[in-house]
DNA sequence: AGACATTAAAATGCCAGACAATTAAAAAAG
DNA sequence: CTTTTTTAATTGTCTGGCATTTTAATGTCT
């Protein structure tokens, strides 16, 4: 575990690498009590904020926890499935919005994971899937319901979707997709008439769940994707047309 | 931006916190120049280096950059699907490593995801994807190659495959899970025999790949998620029958 | 006036030392 | 033996400073 002094990197971002390497290559294992910031500092021969520093970057991805007191110190920290979660949607949503990435491109990536899922969820789905799935449907014919609430709505729908498939890490690859997915989804406010439509669609991808029907679930899930897609088109022509009517 | 100095989190993370937020909702922009430390310190009323261990944290997840000297200061970081492929890689691994996923729940997710990729690749694939698919092949397929060589073979063609699919979301969703499974997959060592048949299995995908068949290249990748899992199986049911003559 | 060297200013990077707050263990008191 | 007090270790935070880097301004010479 060695820095280089001369490198053009900030110290505390080699301490940090140098640490996350151990853990990565599990020579610092989970629970393991690091050295003090005193000790580290005269490790690495550095100052004790710059020691600070180094685990704060650690501590920003969740890999140590710090506890204060006699026997408190850096402890390597179990990352769980609901720490990544956050990290993984602020970096998905960050990652579309910052890079332009098309709406249809993003749509193409969702719904490409989710049809991933369904066989899995057509097979292992437990009722509570399919109990949350009914009630969200429920909630979205919902007269008066916010464009807001109709969103967060279907996010939980398809969230319920993908954990029916019973495998935790394909639950945590698409949370980003489909979270990432709802501020680009929020640009196309649903109006009475498209609502009645996805609300349709979704019961049709219920059933097919309920029925264990995978090819069912699967395109029902392309129509769904379809009709999406042409919605949002809808929207850009209807904005252009708008935009063109007032330059002119 | 406010912080609430009674609260039992950190300073440094309450004010990491305040300024994600403001990146997150947009209100601070690509490139745009935060306040100099001491501006920031004046303004949460705390002192510098409590602003730069926040800083740090930003810094920690791509989300800032800093610059020295006269018009120096922390940049809003445009986050660059490069950099988040790192993070999604570590975080993928030290997931499946810290939570005792088994081998098969790895496995399902990630062919389960890759055949989410089958038909855009099939239809979208560029020859220079096919070339490096073809290459890796004869890679995997020359006498003397290491373990560790297969393995990084592998995962280069698998790589090319979801590139293939030619959407960069999807292909950034799939990096985590694809190379995080390559310690897992360390584990089942590679003999010459059954890199013969993964190597058969390989060349049947790039053929259905080549072809634009989306239903055979699906087929394919059935077959080598259950040849791979029957492997594993194998190895672990191998090691189980020698701990048990060690220890009879 | 223009080119080059010097200086100044602003910002981050880093350090030393100190004190506060927290926590658990050790010591003392009952 | 139980409860209270003390002590020690550790992180959290602050103050103040110096070093380094980079740009802009200034001055100087041709």
């Amino acid at each position: 575990m060695k820095i280089d002094p001369t490198s053009s990197k900030d110290l505390s971002a080699q301490i940090a690498d140098a640490i996350r390497e151990e853990i990565v290559a599990g020579r610092l294992i989970v629970d393991q009590r690091l050295p003090s910031e005193s000790e580290l500092a005269d490790y690495f021969d550095v100052s004790r904020p710059t020691v600070r520093e180094a685990l704060k970057r650690l501590a920003a991805q969740s890999l140590i926890r710090t506890q204060r007191g006699a026997t408190g110190g850096a402890f390597v920290n179990r990352l769980r499935f609901e720490d990544a979660y956050d990290q993984q949607v602020t970096t998905a949503s960050l990652l579309l919005s910052m890079n332009a990435v098309s709406f249809d491109v993003a749509c193409e990536a969702r719904y490409a994971l989710e049809r991933a899922c369904a066989p899995l969820s057509a097979a292992r789905r437990t009722p509570d899937h399919l109990a949350t799935m009914r009630a969200e449907i429920h909630r979205q014919g919902q007269p008066g319901l916010t464009d807001e609430a109709f969103c967060a709505s279907d996010v939980t729908f398809h969230r319920a979707l993908v954990d029916g498939a019973g495998n935790k890490v394909l639950s945590y690859q698409l949370a980003g997709a489909v979270e990432a997915m709802q501020p680009l989804m929020n640009m196309i406010t649903f109006t009475a008439r498209s609502r009645e439509e996805i609300i349709a669609l979704h019961t049709k991808i219920a059933d097919a769940i309920e029925a264990g029907n995978a090819d069912a679930t699967e395109s029902a899930l392309n129509a769904l994707e379809t009709y999406t897609r042409e919605l949002a088109h809808s929207v850009v022509t209807a904005r252009a047309s708008k935009t063109k009517e007032k330059t002119a």
